[in-house]
DNA sequence: ATATGTTGATAGTAATACTATTAATTTTGA
DNA sequence: TCAAAATTAATAGTATTACTATCAACATAT
């Protein structure tokens, strides 16, 4: 038995100047950014309207984040952790190196629930922002000196894993991580037509899902 | 022998106020927003600089079109139009169906050089803008009404034609849409990756390229 | 010669993305 | 428990953005 509000992930130092895990205000901050992010999007959002929303002021909530970039990588760095945890949870114990890359393909592309054992924070909720934001975090002027500053580590990371287990299904293949980084781009992208361009994607049929489409793709590719 | 700058492109005509094809001014909007969104990127660009620039005004850009974002959505759809010209073409008397989807999807995934053809647009730059700026054209939060306006049709007539050319080499495959787009929209994402990304791709290595990446993928899925 | 259309110049507005300062409140720890 | 330290709130202020409106200058077309 688990209890909830248990899972914390460690994130880059540099994309907070005041830990929002370490206060009240902080955990508003994160909960309530991501719903209203949500609800009017990215270029939307401002503090400003972060702090009428839950009651505070927009100079304390710059005291936690530089600017809202900087918090959007904050929270994608933090969905990436949950996704990477629950990847190497899926394959725990499994030896089989094709069932592993079922299950890991799975994790990475499927709809995602709320994960009760965060209190303050909505995974399927965050999972809508990574879908219709979180290329806007790395697609800047400032990647490449953002990226040696490790902000999109976690997401790397991600792909690398899922780049591992597919050379180890197939050590002759050689795109492991092209392929790897097309199938979780892909998902994100797979996910977001599926809502707003119906007519160039197949998952408005019933029998028919991102996640078995990504695992019989990879069947057959590695093979 | 064909004469440079015959061609042309009918864009949605709700992307803009007056024709930029129609005059001087509106040709050096086209010419320099493409490379100077290019240099800045697309979030630091802004009609004011655009205007001193092209030693214009302001006030005489905001003529041409209503913002920025919708300046973004005319160029790119020139782009899509460009390239499903070029897939046309390319399986112009091809009858062999395998030999059409190599074809296609070469011109949709392969690096883009410049067409001498089009006078004052430079297809390699405006596919670099392509590639770091089309996917925050369609993530917002009009992204619906936009979509019903036609903003988006071009790109969907891509993705479709080689959605139509996968189902003619394989009828029985049940994902040809979903393919089709994970092959346009991935092949955007791999060309950023390969320049800012390195670590999760194979196509710093001279022999891979991301034009065969797909080609190979897609027959093997296809098979 | 006059009407029409295009462009340029200037001004102005509301919102955004902050920074700085100071006051009020809460926490802490000696 | 009282004072110091830290945190937060409130206010003000700045530069930039994303426009809109107005009017004058100029070219063109009839």
């Amino acid at each position: 038995m688990k209890l909830p509000g248990n899972l914390r992930f460690t994130i880059n130092e540099k994309l907070f100047l005041k830990d929002p895990e370490s206060s009240d205000l902080g955990r508003k901050i994160l909960k309530h950014s991501i719903l209203m992010i949500d609800e009017i999007g990215f270029d939307a959002f401002t503090f400003k309207k972060l702090g009428e929303c839950i009651g505070s002021n927009e100079s304390s909530i710059y005291r936690y984040f530089e600017n809202k970039h900087k918090l959007l990588l904050y929270l994608s760095s933090w969905y990436w952790s949950w996704v990477e945890y629950r990847m190497l949870f899926a394959i725990q114990n499994i030896d089989d190196s094709k069932e592993k890359l079922h299950r890991v393909v799975y994790e990475v592309t499927c709809e995602v629930k709320d994960d009760i054992r965060t209190e303050y924070i909505d995974e399927a909720v965050l999972n809508r922002i990574i879908i219709s934001e979180y290329s806007k975090a790395f697609l800047t002027k400032e990647v490449d000196t953002e990226n040696k500053d490790g902000f999109f580590l976690v997401y790397k990371k991600v792909i690398s894993l899922l780049a591992n287990i597919i050379a180890e299904v197939n050590p002759e293949y050689p795109y492991s991580k092209s392929l790897a980084s097309s199938v979780v781009v892909g998902a994100l992208n797979q996910h977001f037509i599926k809502r707003h361009f119906k007519s160039i994607t197949d998952f408005s049929e019933p029998d028919k899902n991102v996640a078995s489409f990504y695992i019989q793709t990879l069947d057959k590719i590695l093979l």
